[in-house]
RNA sequence: GGGAGUUUAGCUCAGCUGGUUCAGAGCACCUGCCUUACAAGCAGGGGGUCACUGGUUCGAAUCCAGUAAUUCCCA
């Protein structure tokens, strides 16, 4: 076999991915075996992958392909969201460039658009993952605007609406002017930024010179106002009490108000209020029966009510509006001031609270056993902390508004009469069956009916999306949902648990009375070096696909979970897929010694051979139940670091190296054939994290008949336990590393063979790996001794002594300065030990178990001290 | 303003029920070595007042209280 001496990452990954899904291995099917299903956080249609998706969906990719190999029906299932904003923002800028506005289309025109830009643009990301090795069911990929999932959008909607949780009101909203839609409160971020407290002064009604002091940020919103508020307990306002004053500019008379919202510390003291562009000012003027003036258009522009400035964009008012106010001698000071900004999450422009007509829903009672049963560890989050914020959101969660005035997303299923009332059905005709019924009038027509404009919120439809996978809300009962659902785990940013996780759990419990998923596992966020979020604008963000093709997608994958530990952030640099792609090259050089290995099964079995398998089958073994217990536990990044140290310490450098034939020398046939067994459990339990290479490996270690696959192999079994023979061998390594040391020392090259003589303690060695001490250490001789040897480099592990003979070269000196040292360490050790022991109430207190470990270190540390004392008296 | 988290080696982080190998890992660094699979490597090595102050305990990185720094979420 030829084997070519660099790994080629981009020759192997297309041809084994090919292999996978010709084989179909990915594609499930319910059956009699016990299922494990993840479903995919759809990403968005027209997004490209980046280094969260990496992360996310790696971290999907070991867990689903470690359950397949332990046996389960493993169902990954991948598909994307319409993200209505981001969509239709980018289709809206795209028919603008092409000099078409939205404006002059129909909606079945700009939905026509909208979906011909999903089609060219929509299943890009999904592509990308297949670069990465994801094993989804791509013959389950869903879209969540596909017939499936809209039915059930609209089943629930009208569901929802019969049990009276989904209402109509009037409600401020945060108001996106360049989406021209409302988004969610989760959907606004709000920043500091550095502006201006203009202090306004009004004149008192019926005065001559009796003025008001307010503090605005927003000068352009006193075209609005309705009234002035004063704290009720300010003393310094009580003449103002039952008063009237004068808005600047447009010379409207408002009443003062009194309120106990207004803080008297800030500003002035007194608050003017503009009830429909200010949420609390709006709660006050309910409260006070004040008149809504709503001075901007939706497009963030002055309306007619605000008489002044009508058509000019908000900002530029703000701007028109200050030498207006200080020639009419309003204005009374500017200062600069430190405030928090809403921004649109989707178009990055300032939020306008508006107050409009939408749809909510209540959310309090499909709240409960959502919290409940995350706080009761029914579903578990992983790392546990998020639970504070779950809770916390929970206990104060808010109605949901989920309508938005937009086009593109699920229609709400709301047909209006014209006398104004409205039923609620899944198509027109239905609508109309309706409608007749409620009126009873029978000449009403689909032409009568018109249908609520707005569409819902894309989250409406993501919360069902681990039940509307196996579509389970529009048929409930159907096989696929009784087998797949509650999934297994749930792999997303910390970022959206408000946004979704939370809303799927509530779904879960609505609809079928289950969590959608046992486990949620939260990613931390990839950042860059300086903690910066990955961004476009910044330019930080490396091409995922670019990194792949550099580093190989197993050397990506591993590079980022080195450093990713649950719900932490991932400072990702490139020397992080580079340290993956070296371990690639790592386990194909220990590939390639193996197979260059020429086999004469008429050898026996060497002795060291027989004790280093026998040795590493036992390793392996706690390795697997480590594993086991890390994966448990969802700790990836430890059964990561787990499997590279196994490959790389204990598999190259110590098996290989103890079964390595002499240079040009044939190996036995059956050493050959159990190394060859073990490099197999090996690349099993590597195979998750890294697909491709195992799969190369795996295929060319032995031949394999077509249509096997590692990626289908049996994940290892503890077998061979003994955990002497790993303590005994853990007491040989570091005798072989005291051997080295004395060779490095002594500048004695590796090839010199040497000679070395034992004054064993029993617990420390153990004859039993003579053979391998020789192979390794490159000993020419071992002889067991009872005294000292003289003129010998010496070193001690535990209580045994080794001595290397050096003749001349032996520096007394050195010896003896390093024998002190050990004895004054462990002299200090053992009163440490002594005190803990001579201390009536830890021995009396203490577990059984501690004590006799405290005690085994006390004989330890003594017959050590033993050892040196008698050794440094014959050199003195 | 309210809440939560974090603080352990130069960096990023583990450390699970207080007790062994409790002060660890990876990276970085330093020293050897082109040794026969691998220099994208191997063999070694140095490095920490576990943020600070107190408390509980036979025993604290671990539990409690306070202080400081810092991050995030919410308003």
């Amino acid at each position: 076999m030829d084997i070519p001496s660099k790994y080629n990452p981009a020759e192997v990954e297309d041809k084994w991915y090919k292999y996978w899904m010709d084989n179909k291995y990915f594609h499930s099917e319910p059956d009699d075996r016990e299922p494990y299903t993840i479903v995919i956080p759809p990403p968005n249609v027209t997004g490209v992958l980046h280094m969260g998706h990496m992360l996310n969906n790696t971290i999907q990719d070991i867990l689903v392909r470690r359950a397949r190999m332990q046996g389960k029906n493993a169902c990954w299932v991948p598909g994307t969201d319409h993200a209505s904003i981001a969509t239709e923002a980018k289709v809206v800028n795209k028919l603008k460039e092409e000099g078409v506005a939205k404006t002059d289309l129909s909606r079945d025109e700009f939905l026509g658009h909208a979906w011909d830009w999903t089609e060219k643009h929509g299943g890009i990301i999904l592509e990308q993952l297949k670069k990465l090795g994801a094993s989804c069911d791509w013959d389950r990929t869903c879209f969540t605007m596909d017939d499936e999932r809209s039915e059930a959008v609209i089943d629930i909607f009208i569901d929802l609406h019969k049990k009276g949780l989904i209402y109509r009101g009037v409600r401020m909203v945060n108001w996106d002017p360049a989406a021209q839609t409302a988004v969610s409160d989760e959907e606004v971020i709000y920043k500091e930024e550095q502006s201006k407290l203009y202090y306004l002064r009004y004149k008192v009604e019926g005065t001559e010179d009796e003025w008001v002091t307010i503090a605005t940020t927003r000068p352009e919103t006193i075209l609005g106002d309705t009234a002035v508020c004063i704290n009720p307990n300010d003393e310094r306002f009580t003449h103002l009490k039952g008063k009237k004053v004068i808005v600047p500019l447009v010379n409207r008379v408002v009443p003062i108000i009194e309120d106990e919202y207004v803080d008297m510390e800030f500003g002035t003291g007194c608050l003017k209020i503009t009830p429909a562009h200010d949420i609390n000012d709006y709660e006050i003027g309910l409260r006070h029966n004040l008149e809504v003036i709503d001075i901007f258009t939706d497009t963030g522009k002055l309306s007619e009510q605000a008489e002044m400035f009508v058509g000019e964009d908000r900002f530029e008012v703000r701007k028109l509006i200050v030498p207006e106010l200080e020639t009419a001698g309003n204005m009374v000071k500017i200062e600069d001031y430190n405030n928090k900004v809403g921004y649109s999450e989707r178009t990055s422009v300032v939020i306008e609270p508006k107050l409009s007509a939408q749809w909510f829903l209540k959310m309090s009672e499909l709240a409960k056993p959502a919290l409940e049963n995350v706080m009761n560890d029914e579903v578990e989050f992983h790392p546990k902390k998020f639970k504070n914020v779950y809770r916390h959101w929970m206990e104060n969660i808010k109605d949901w508004c989920i309508s938005r005035q937009l086009w593109w997303g699920h229609r709400i299923p709301v047909f209006y009469l014209e006398n104004g009332e409205f039923v609620v059905a899944k198509t027109a005709e239905e609508a109309l069956e309706l409608a007749i019924e409620k009126t009873g009038n029978k000449e009403l027509t689909v032409e009568n009916l018109r249908q609520d404009e707005d569409v819902l919120d894309t989250w409406a439809s993501s919360w069902l999306w681990p039940i509307s996978v196996f579509n389970g809300v529009s048929e409930p009962d159907n096989e696929e949902i009784n087998y797949y659902y509650p999934t297994n785990d749930l792999v997303t940013g910390h970022d959206i648990i408000f946004f979704w996780v939370a809303r799927m759990i509530m779904a879960g419990y609505y609809n079928r009375d289950q969590f959608p998923f046992k486990n949620v596992y939260f990613t931390g966020m990839v950042r860059d070096k300086q903690r910066r979020k990955m961004s476009k604008s910044l330019g930080n963000s490396p091409d995922p696909l670019d990194l792949i093709a550099q580093y190989g997608a197993d050397g990506v994958r591993i590079g980022m979970l080195f450093c990713s530990p649950a719900g932490g952030d991932l400072l990702f640099d490139e020397s992080m897929p580079e340290q993956g792609r070296n371990f690639t090259s790592k386990i194909w050089n220990a590939f390639r010694l193996v197979k260059g290995w020429e086999v004469d099964e008429n050898i026996e079995q060497p002795e060291y051979a027989k004790i280093g398998i026998e040795w590493f089958q036992a390793r392996l073994s706690e390795v697997v139940t480590t594993m086991d217990d890390h994966f448990s536990k969802f700790r990836i990044s430890d059964a990561l670091m787990l499997v590279y140290t196994t490959v790389r310490d204990e598999f190259s450098s110590w098996l290989l190296e103890v079964v390595k034939p002499g240079y040009q020398q044939p190996i036995d046939g059956k050493t050959y054939a159990q190394v060859i067994d073990l490099f197999d459990q090996v690349l099993r339990l590597m195979h998750p994290f890294m697909p491709f290479i195992t799969e190369e490996i795996w295929q060319l270690l032995t031949p394999r008949k077509e249509g096997e696959s590692v990626m289908v192999a049996k994940w290892p079994e503890v077998k061979g336990e003994n955990q002497q023979l790993v303590a005994d061998f853990e007491n040989l390594k570091e005798i072989i590393s005291g051997i080295r040391t004395v060779r490095k020392e002594n500048n004695i090259a590796n090839k010199e063979t040497l000679d070395l003589a034992v004054k064993p303690d029993e617990a420390s060695y153990s004859k039993a790996f003579e053979a391998v001490l020789i192979k390794m250490g490159n000993l020419n001789e071992l002889s067991i001794v009872e005294e000292e040897v003289k003129g010998a480099a010496s070193f001690r592990v535990k209580a045994s002594e080794f001595y290397i003979p050096l003749g001349d070269l032996v520096d007394t000196e050195a010896e003896l300065k390093k024998m002190q040292e050990e004895l004054q360490y462990t002299k200090g050790f053992l009163k440490g030990v002594e005190k803990k022991l001579s201390n009536e109430r830890f021995v009396n207190n203490a577990p059984e178990k501690v004590v006799a470990i405290e005690r085994k270190k006390q004989a330890d540390a003594e017959a050590k001290i033993k050892v040196l004392e008698e050794r440094i008296a014959n050199l003195v």
